[in-house]
DNA sequence: TATGAATGAGTTTTCATTCAT
DNA sequence: AATGAATGAAAACTCATTCAT
């Protein structure tokens, strides 16, 4: 095959671009180093010169979705012109629209293998980004707010909730029934943090 | 090896209960046929005797597994002498303790391979149990216990929250750390369905 | 292709004996599992049923051998109607005809890889075989026969000079260069042992 | 990386220095290019700018070397102020300490890779070395201090035996065992050579 | 002289499945 | 009903070498 050279953090960018797309099509375990290698042109050993192991190159998918969406979160909360209810919608709306986290529409979620499950990105959301939303929930405590004993729990039932609403998502479409399943989280979040009816009610 | 013959449905049972296990703690794509195989003490030919390939046999498991529940769980619902709270604590409880989705302790549930994603187990489970789940929080909006107006979706979060409960139990152990998490829970629970606190209380 | 299907044994022997074969023809670096079993002429799974890995089977082979050679030895070494030089000699050329340190003629024993370093090979010669001759030479010792402060060192030296002469022979042929190699190393063994003149006579 | 421009010379030599002692560490055939020109801080294709190929480079290490080697030994051959003995001593002796013959104690020299069976190394020690020592041996027999119908294989026992000890203190160092060791070499170099004992006895 | 990205054939290994007995 | 030897396609990875700059 002719040769193609490109800048190494072009290259490196495009294989995991491709990985990424294929662990979400096919699941990580049914995707292969060689699946990645065809679908990116190149050569079996230009994958393994940017990354020594198919272990390798998730992480480092993973790496780079968490730091831009740290980056996000870390942002909004410390933006003092938004309010808390609105934090909370934008930080958890954020989890929903990650490249690396769509799939395919038609397939049912459950019996399709989830690259959120794989190493140590759900670690990652857990030590990294739950701390922050529990931050944002105390603080909605404090302003008297939201009302809850268990801040932990409750952070992570959001984020839980948001991950689902954002499963059904992508059976149900964005239609009608689209719709109704994003009122009913928010119907939800505020009873998860007692806040009264009509707390989050901005454009999903 | 010494020819053992067993009444076929034993030696399907056993089979099925070596794979389960398996499944349970490697998760699907990573046991082999082999693997089962060899706990099991058959040969290579026995298993494909009984089952096509490997992916029948997890069917198989899953539909022995959803059969015990759903019928623990219409029984539950038409038993007139448990009251509407206790019932959902029942059904909801049994989720946890059956054993295919028993995981070891100590391992992060996030990265480990997790049957429940598997094979059509979500399906079933949204398709039979959860509508079982949204008849009984009807029945408590009705008696006036309980108030949402997305049945559905509480019942499909009471359904998560649960989950999400037994992989903590699994991280924590059953201590201190554990009992406020099942307190969490049930607070959580009240609130998703705004009951009056202390509506969910006997032991877990 | 057709299945062929054999005795355990054989195939296992078959295996070990395509094996050996191409280890000493190329070296065993050199020899990958698809070389063996292309000559076997079974699937690539065939070579794995039998051996784990490429380490297993030159272990394997590697036991077999020194097996056969160990029971030799012993053997030869209890006959007490064999006098000691005559063990030795026994002992030390049974280590030339075996197969497994076959090579062909015509090539440089120098540039060639050579399996007797590999693997355990040379340890097992050392803990088992050596002591062994170290007894016969002991024996002599006692016997009046032979001479020497360093009998394990002389042991050593008898088993590496009877690999020179091995090598040796293998490039010379059995030609006259080839019998002077081995009158040679019989003087040099009479040396070694300061046994006197004519005490290793018997035809190679 | 910044790139650094040095003598022709210079970065072959570094090459060199640093293949070899990787090939020593851990053999000609466990070696990679690569494994070079990451010890050696330059770029792929400045390996295969100074040398075609793998190959070529242990030619090239072994050339340099066993010209060094040469030109000690005729010296020493030519010296006519030091006697047999101790030429020979010299001669063999100088066989211990060149760097690439070097390895590490503590693993047994058997298992081990082992340069000096590659590419041509034994050869050029067969057709240029040992004849020197050949020839001091003839000469000390003409002097009435050795003993042997058989100068060639002598000769070539006498490297084989010099080998021999220096792997034997790679393992055992330099403390008491290793003294033995030297001190049987020498009984048996004197046994090898019919020569009178105390005929080697210089430090070693 | 020197760089380093890119190549691709090859190696070692796995595993779901088949089939003759 | 059960056995277990055999299959072969594919997965994961290595590495000597090339080439445009």
């Amino acid at each position: 095959m002719a040769r193609i050279t490109k800048a190494p953090d072009e290259r490196r960018n495009e294989l995991m671009d491709v990985a990424e797309q294929l662990f979400v099509e096919k699941g990580y375990d049914h995707t292969s180093p060689s699946d990645i290698i065809r679908r990116a042109n190149v050569a079996q050993g230009t994958f393994y010169y940017y990354f020594g192991s198919k272990d390798e190159i998730i992480k480092a998918i993973i790496d780079r979705y968490i730091k831009k969406y740290e980056q996000y979160v870390e942002q909004v909360a410390e933006d003092e012109s938004i309010d808390t209810p609105r934090k909370l919608e934008l930080i958890l709306e954020a989890l929903i629209d990650f490249p690396m986290l769509r799939k395919k529409f038609g397939k049912l979620a459950y019996d399709q293998p989830n690259i959120s499950n794989h190493r140590g990105y759900g670690e990652r959301m857990g030590t990294k980004v739950i701390p922050i939303i529990k931050h944002i929930v105390l603080q909605g405590v404090e302003d008297g707010l939201f009302k809850t004993e268990y801040p932990d729990e409750a952070s992570e039932m959001l984020v839980m909730l948001i991950k689902h609403v954002r499963d059904e998502l992508k059976q149900t479409g964005n239609g009608d029934a689209g719709l109704r399943k994003v009122e009913a989280a928010r119907a939800i979040m505020e009873n998860l943090l007692c806040a009264p009816r009509g707390t989050f009610r901005s454009q999903p």
